[in-house]
DNA sequence: TCGGCCCTTTGTGTATACAGTGAAAGGAGT
DNA sequence: ACTCCTTTCACTGTATACACAAAGGGCCGA
């Protein structure tokens, strides 16, 4: 893998996971030093991040870690509605039935099963194979491709909610009922049921902020000492 | 202004403008010579230009100009239309009225004064300021990231049409609809008016393509002699 | 004459050197 | 003591050098 790949994801992944904070200034050269390639392979990353929202110029600061707000929270939540809507109506219109029909299934089967905590990290990937399977069944490269740019910022946003079974377990639900209107080609009730879950997840995510300004994660993270390095 | 800032603005007005043609090799050493920088900022607008999906990777051969069939023509219009109409209903219900006011009454009067080949262009900058005015208005900054990341492949796509007049007055006023809904503060007018324009100006592109499979633009470009030279 | 192998050339990926600019800190003058 | 000016440092933007990989062509052998 190329070094630049390397250098993109960690960084990604960091960002995502709230080790990297918002704010945070990430210099050329101190990442170069840290992630150990050198400042070219950075730069392309830096580039990349920028171009998903992720990373932004600040002014004479250089490139720091995108803020979230609450505000932003809800422009998220406006625009993947949006989307995902029209994903899912798509995909019931003209998508494998049979795929979602499989899903749907898959989702009857996790909500039975959210208890361990290894079954909370194979239900995200199992809600990532719905996602996968709208991008591509929906028949829209440019729709799925929009998705995709949206995506790490709502993984961002989902560090927030603390993970509380009864949420997960109507989550489950939620996403059985959008599996099984595509699989059944009902265009407008898979819309629907995506408003429905969306509400949900929107006002689960509301609620776990409650009261803060600035948007935080539910478990502090641990913080790594690079920045007080960087300062 | 930065180098690579200028490499990227050229090289994306010559793919909008259908000087690099779709499938052209776009060399590094080759565009760095050609551009009169190094290496270093031709990187960073290739980059650019394929985060924005002007560019890809093919395989071996490096970086292409992105291809535009008529598929991308239908998933495109069919993304914009979800986008625009989502936009125009959040602009007609916070935006500020009085600016799409102008806005409607100006393209009235373009309507009227559309003979001369400049005010084509004029008109033309009228469509960029509504288009600026929903960004700004519909108070929503990922949706309006996400519309003007579809923006130059629209422009792309323009330069297939044929600029017949009574086409222009038709889409003057389909305009002049869309801004009067917003000014109205009538969402769902506002969406309606966007299908209406959106509808009208798809079924114009794909006359101007009447038969052909493969896209190509309408008045036949004035070929750079670089594609030669990249063999 | 045809096929296979090797060599050369071209292009990308990475590292590093250099220059220019902006910011911050310290010293001097009022 | 406070403010302003100067100097220095650090960072980005750009250029270039080097390494590695792949593809194409030419040559040699069968």
């Amino acid at each position: 893998m190329r070094a630049s790949d390397r250098a993109y994801h960690q960084l990604r992944q960091e960002i995502i996971t709230w080790r990297l904070a918002p704010g945070t200034v990430l210099a050329e050269v101190e990442q170069a030093g840290r992630l150990g390639v050198s400042r070219t392979p950075v730069r392309e990353a830096l580039s990349r991040l920028m171009a998903e929202g992720l990373a932004a110029t600040e002014g004479r600061r250089g490139v720091v870690v995108a803020e979230l707000s609450v505000t932003d929270l809800e422009q998220l939540f406006e625009l993947r509605e949006t989307l995902e809507r029209k994903a899912a109506g798509l995909a019931a219109a003209r998508g494998d039935r049979g795929r979602f029909r499989r899903l749907h299934e898959q989702f009857l089967h996790a909500e039975a099963s959210l208890d361990a905590p290894e079954e909370v990290e194979a239900y995200y990937a199992l809600v990532g194979e719905l996602d996968a399977a709208l991008d591509e069944e929906c028949g829209n490269a440019y729709l799925a491709l929009s998705l995709r740019q949206l995506r790490p910022h709502l993984q961002r946003l989902r560090r927030l909610a603390h993970d509380q079974p009864e949420r997960l377990a109507a989550s489950a639900r939620e996403h059985a009922a959008i599996a099984a209107a595509v699989a059944d080609g009902n265009p407008g009730l898979a819309a629907a049921a995506t408003t429905v879950h969306l509400s949900a997840s929107l006002k689960h995510l509301h609620h776990s902020q409650s009261g803060q300004g600035t948007l935080a994660p539910a478990h502090s993270v641990h913080l790594t000492t690079h920045e007080s390095e960087s300062r």
